[in-house]
DNA sequence: AGTGTTGGTTCAATGAACGAACCGGGGTAG
DNA sequence: CTACCCCGGTTCGTTCATTGAACCAACACT
């Protein structure tokens, strides 16, 4: 999307919305986040994204305020790549896309999410219709009837958990 | 995103609805129908969008079951592209995307959105504080403090209007 | 000294988007 | 009847983005 050949001329939120998180591979990137990954390779292993793709991205999230980006041992030096609070708040927009892609398009989920402290799963709207609004540090994910990935990263993640708890392959 | 170059081996749901509405401009073309566009030249005037890449997506949105292709009049032979159920139930996705828009990266917004039979403004979630869930087409829209672009179509979506009105240049 | 892991960058080839030009069916004004 | 305009596109050469393979540097392990 870059510069010059943005959404430029457009006068809505979307567009500018769309100018950060509108390109190929964005909104996967961040769904796997919420998903609890937060290394540069185990983006790479779930996504089989080309690594500059995935290098633009998650710069491009970081820039943006959508990721914050981390070292967390010193020696020798790692990264890893945390949801900020503004990233955060996208799990309703992915839920709510995933749905809608599971009702008007099919196939089966691999993942299915519901309250964890009440057990109810989730409107599309990604409220409890028990409780309400949950944060998404209260939603837990467990295995679905859909086909899963057999890497590493992905069989770490389809061990029941919550949002955002980190991914660790084994 | 085209043949062979998709997101096929991503195992979720959000990949095959990315698939069909996560090129460029193509949910902007959804937002817009919302709004009450409905015809080609309509579509490429707000959008500022080369023909063949609009021509692409509304092909591909009708493909895809998002809209339908009608023909409003015989002579000459014109064609109007509505939303079916699947592409209304968009509705709540595109303004969550929006507000988060405009709460994480600014702006102000060109047009505001609320429930038109009480007034309230919207939830983020697009239901009414007051009255709980809110079908598109009571939703109504009105200017907000934003600019707005001065094309004849945008112009005439500025009056004060309910979602899916249908929009009429002059 | 050699091998492996992490987190990248570089580069040539391919594919998608852009924008200008063109086109055809059907009005309509002179 | 001729000329011109509108709508809804298609075609095509140029520019831009994505891809996948190769390379690289820092450090750890054996």
């Amino acid at each position: 999307m870059a510069l010059g050949k943005d959404y430029l001329g457009q006068d809505c939120s979307l567009s500018r919305g769309l100018e950060l998180l509108g390109e190929r591979w964005t909104l996967l990137v961040v769904q796997n986040a919420l998903y609890g990954v937060r290394r540069f390779s185990d983006f790479q292993v779930r996504l089989d994204i080309p690594k500059a793709v995935l290098s633009d991205r998650l710069t491009r999230l970081t820039e943006g305020g959508v990721l914050r980006k981390r070292q967390y041992q010193p020696s020798p030096p790692r990264y890893e790549y945390l949801l900020t609070d503004a990233g955060v708040e996208l799990w309703p927009v992915i839920y709510s896309l995933s749905v809608w892609s599971h009702r008007n398009i099919g196939g089966e989920p691999p993942r299915l999410f519901r309250h964890a402290e009440c057990g109810s799963g989730l409107l599309p709207s990604s409220d409890c219709p028990q409780c309400g609004q949950v944060a998404p540090g209260e939603v837990e994910m467990y295995p679905g009837p859909g086909p899963k990935r057999t890497d590493p990263v992905s069989r770490a993640m389809n061990r029941p958990r919550r949002l955002l708890e980190p991914v660790v392959p084994e």
